[in-house]
DNA sequence: CTGTTAGCGCGTTCAA
DNA sequence: TTGAACGCGCTAACAG
């Protein structure tokens, strides 16, 4: 019987056309050895004329035991991850540098499916995920992770495969970006505290994997994952050590907006006279929710965001915030794992924060 | 002398230590055929004392023909592609979709190292990119790719790769998810004529592959690739056969401002009444930039745009916008790729924008 | 410069 | 239910 499928043209066939030996046409394609130029010319013609789109990526990278693929980790779903600007020219930068050795990114979602890690789910079907464990990648960024990943890393290192994270939890094996969050934040708090500011709100980004919105309690801190967010409150803590926190359910303009008009609900002698929001995002739900309550930004409320994110559409304020080098977090990554890839030890990394006041901060109001 | 690389066990290595053959171990990995249960203990026992982390997935994907990589291809660099919420939005549809057979999605872009496509460059040095063409993907989405990456198709299309894209120039083989740009854009700019505009200016997104900014010329046109401006270029023109037309940058809201500046430096009797942007963004930094200007919208100027995405900070305005269903459409680009891949026909899907009236459009100054 | 040989690590026959 | 043998498509060594 006749082949059903008109099987794709392997190299073997391209060199039995061209007449010469599977290997010659293989370096011809790849280029990694010396080719006649007249032999080269005769295989790529044979190529052409079975339509050979080259060789096999898949066999390729089983022979040469790299896949050039960067496996990119978030635990979001793509949409949240990617709405979060900070995220984006991170991705961005990590491209940038791996780009260098012409790898590309593979976003890898960590499946919510196993909420506590750990246990594996036994196969009822045969299915086949691409998972964190389970991915032809050389390497792994882990963007924001919490130890959920403890598992799934445990397995990239068996495996042989660097890994780095960009802010996280710190595990073993694992190289770490970090970002002064703690003491960043302090350093807003404490600009607050010079300028009188006493009654101080907090909005803090998700700290659990379930991301529960609302009052932060001991039950929550106790179950908090999120490395940025826990950091980011002990830093305000360490110079507000009373003031509320509330936890938004994401880094969305809506959600800053919703937790400020719980904190702003109070009446004026009561509610705070400052909110420090863990990202530029929040601050700006912040900002909407004052304008909503027709409470003056700054000299009835100051507000202080986190990122450094240029937010569009927030003229004529100009956030007070803290500034991280997110891109160049990103590049930081890339360039650990290029090193790591090519043997070499990469070096752990600390990028700092700094303080842009705007006019989104003032002295409270008197009395 | 001994291994320098302790090297990884292997599947063989994991099989000799639990005192079974190869392929009993591979059945007891994949699940993918009978095991006695005791036997699979012993294998996964044993795969644990030597840190075995699974089978190879570059050896499995050789040996099925199938990496469970679906590669996604974008003409920009990440950081501009995600600050687009519209492909954000398709983004996360592909994903959605894709996840479904378990696969992932790898970030391709379309290097702008050639220019015009055709001439591919000699490897100078070794490298060896991961590009569309030669990337270990089992299919591909194109997003609002423009007819540059001709050769790259003709190139998956000779590996026998599904190719689906998302609005772009139709290509011989490739499955277009189509977009009404041109119609939904004659909608909202009958929308405004009907209300009385006469005097209109168009602001484009970026036409031609290097994204020339100002004001479009017979020239501009002529090099213009990106089929989602011209069309919607065209749908505009449909009613306001003469309206100015000045191409962005980018998506971006500051690009729409800048152009806005420029339309709106004519006297009152001159500029025009009405702004068509072509995406919300842009149409924000119209707003931004009618504001600035002392212009009031809708009172005197009339705006809209097009995607539909809610855009942060703009309250109070609601923009009339044209709404298109970009989640929706990478969904289906998603479901496209897994029918493509279970051997199956897609067939084209064609996705309309709805014409939402928000507070920018009105009719126009009297006199 | 080119051909020969020998696997990469796994999954899938087929027989036992 | 398990084991033995083969080959997926390519490329790294060598030898010529």
């Amino acid at each position: 019987m006749p082949d059903q499928d008109p099987a794709r043209p392997t190299l073997a066939d391209v060199a039995a056309r061209a007449g010469v030996s599977a290997s010659t046409a293989s370096l011809a394609f790849s280029g990694s050895g010396p080719v006649a130029e007249a032999t080269r010319q005769r295989v790529l013609a044979a190529a052409r004329e079975l339509h050979y789109a080259g060789p096999d990526p898949r066999a390729r990278s089983l022979r040469r035991g790299r896949s050039g693929i960067i496996g990119v980790v978030i635990e979001e779903r793509v949409r949240e991850a990617f709405r979060d600007p900070i995220h984006i020219a991170q991705f961005d930068g990590i491209a940038e540098e791996i780009g260098h050795i012409d790898a590309a990114l593979l976003i890898l979602a960590a499946s919510p499916a196993h909420p506590l890690g750990g246990v594996k789910a036994m196969p009822t079907e045969p299915v086949r995920p691409v998972t964190v464990e389970d991915a032809p990648i050389d390497a792994a960024v882990l963007m924001g992770c919490t130890p959920r990943l403890a598992d799934s890393v445990s397995a990239l290192r068996d495996r042989g495969l660097p890994v780095v994270a960009i802010e996280g939890f710190p595990a073993e094996g694992v190289l770490v970006i970090e970002q002064d969050n703690r003491d960043a934040t302090e350093r807003g708090a404490r600009h607050l505290r010079q300028q009188g500011h006493e009654r101080v709100a907090i909005i803090t980004l998700p700290l659990d994997a379930a991301h529960h919105r609302g009052l932060v309690t001991q039950e929550l801190l106790a179950i908090g994952s999120s490395a940025t967010a826990l950091q980011r409150l002990e830093g305000a803590r360490a110079v507000f050590p009373d003031a509320r926190a509330y936890a938004a359910a994401g880094s969305y303009v809506d959600e800053g907006r919703r937790a400020a008009l719980e904190i702003l609900s109070l009446p004026e002698g009561e509610r705070p006279t400052a909110i420090i929001a863990q990202s530029d995002l929040l601050a700006v739900g912040v900002i909407r929710a004052a304008e909503e309550l027709g409470i003056a930004v700054p000299d009835r409320l100051s507000v202080i965001g986190f990122d450094g994110v240029r937010v569009d559409g927030l003229w004529p304020y100009e956030l007070t915030t803290l500034e991280q080098p997110a891109y160049e977090k990103g590049r930081a990554a890339g360039r650990a794992i290029v090193r790591m890839l090519e043997g070499g030890e990469a070096e752990v990394v600390a990028f700092t924060s700094v303080l842009r006041v705007g006019n989104t901060t003032a002295p409270p109001p008197a009395g």
